[in-house]
RNA sequence: GUCGGCCGGUGGAAGGUCGCUCCCUGUCAUUUCGGCGGGGAGAGGAAAGUCCGAGCACCACUGAACCACGGUGGUGGGUAACGCCCACCGUCCUGCAUAGCCUUUGGCGAAGCAGGAUAGGGAAAGUGCCACAGAAAAUAUACCGCCCUCCGAAGCCGGAUACUGCGUAGCCUCCGGCAAAGCAGUAUGGCGAAGGGGGGUAAGGGUGAAAAGGUGCGGUAAGAGCGCACCGCGACGAUGGUAACAUCGUCGGCUUGGUAAACCCCACCGGGUGCAAGGUCAAGCAGCGAUUAUGACGCGGUUCAGGUCUUAUGAUCGCGGGUAGGCCGCUUCCGUAUGGAGAGCUCGUCAGCGAUGGCGGGUCAAGACAGAUGGCCUUCGCCCCGCCUCCGGAAAGUCCGCCGGGGACGGGGAACAGAACUCGGCUUACAGCCGGUCGACCGGG
RNA sequence: UGGGGAAUAGUGUAACGGUAGCACGACUGACUCUGAAUCAGUUAGUCAAGGUUCAAAUCCUUGUUCCCCAA
């Protein structure tokens, strides 16, 4: 499964990603804050949310296009029919291979929960 | 050549591979969404800040004007418009520098030249403020000072008179007395330091950011635009210029400091809110209406059936407003199309000092909505460092080394920054490179 | 994205354009056997840059940071 990360692929609507802040379960480490709950599509959707914090407009954009490319890059590993929602903590040294660990491990400790 | 200021330009290029957004299109499925292919397009000079000006949309008022509030402010031009741009004018600053002046290794410096800055209407319409210091901070005043005049203790002066004292020539009656001269004092008189009264003056004094036109000569009791010359100011006139304004002449003697990015006055401009504007489709919940079913109260003498009115509940259908949400606005517009329109972009040409405009050719160019334009890699170009090497120069017996230029290898670096309704500006951020201009320093001819 | 506001010692706040105060805090000293309280003293500031003005915390322009409103 090597395919893109197409519209159907992320998270669009506000009322949804609101239900997985409230509903999801989270893990995290020191660079990345992963939120997954279940969803009712055989598909592993996603989201990212950068803060204003992070820097400005080319900053923010950066990290989530390498969240992206690392989420796109390393799907098949996590568990199907899940919503993510990847948070980077502030002030990280980030890129893909980083976040391509960071995904699995969190990923890993959800499930067992 | 190096460094710095200002202005303008540029803001890496090509390719592979895996992906993203939109448009067109083929095919499969299909109410839509979509899957698999093909083609095309895909961030900036500031996309930023949101400081101005517009388009567009809605709301309010529906003429104009006035009032209030806000904004702008030299002149002319450009522009759809602007608080923007261009040219010019005035003022100020810096450098050079001539005439000239001075205290002459030097300093000051009108005119002039070059560069830069400039939110630059009105301060004799009015109000306010100008701390401290200072006599006085704005209808001038009069502290010190200078001058005139009056009084004036001490003192000085001169001569006349009067008185008193001393006093001598001389006279007598020679103990003694008188006494012209002369001397001294007092009174009247004059001058008059200190001080006081009245007046003139604003040259000088210290303070301050700023001191009531400046400098010089005359003038005067002392002074003063009191008079004169030059400069400055104001009024009038002439000339040049579209104008701001400039130059010249005459007159006024000159009364009016600064601050309007203090209130204010004058002229001009401005209705408000902003695409989360606004439009449209519309679940659900609630509401209304119709039909129908059931129940309850009442109605026509009683019972039953039926009817009717009111009401409750359920079902179906419909209605308007409209939430969640979707779509449009929204990617240049109109039109089926040839095409037309557009403050659109770009190239050429013409007009203009220039901003810009006319004409002709080409072109239509991102459109997301948790928000696309990315990841990895290769090559080339640019800059820096290290090392190797070649050429030239100075020097030298030679090498190392020094200066300038070229080449190869290795390592590193490349700024500020991401469209969100669309344009025109402004402001702010910005590595490296290129060009122009100005200044400083160094070197060569 | 659009609109509105604020910034003064470490903290909270004052100040007509004319010497930047006040309270708490911190530090030093005195008092005490020691500490607290009290007394005396010291420290430290106008968000940044530029302009107007003789003079700016104050007026104007630009920027920075923070807060609020509208979903």
């Amino acid at each position: 499964m090597r395919a893109g990360l197409g519209k159907a692929d992320r998270i669009k609507k506000r009322s949804e990603i609101m239900r997985i802040f409230r509903r999801g379960r989270s893990a995290s480490d020191g660079r990345l804050r992963l939120i997954a709950l279940n969803n009712s599509i055989d598909r592993r959707r996603m989201a990212v949310v950068v803060s204003r914090r992070h820097g400005n407009a080319v900053r923010r954009n950066r990290i989530k296009r390498l969240c992206r490319e690392a989420f796109r890059t390393c799907r098949g590993d996590l568990p199907e029919s899940f919503d993510y929602i990847l948070k980077p903590k502030v002030g990280s040294e980030l890129n893909i291979e980083l976040i391509q660990e960071s995904l699995r491990n969190l990923a890993g400790r959800i499930i067992k929960l």
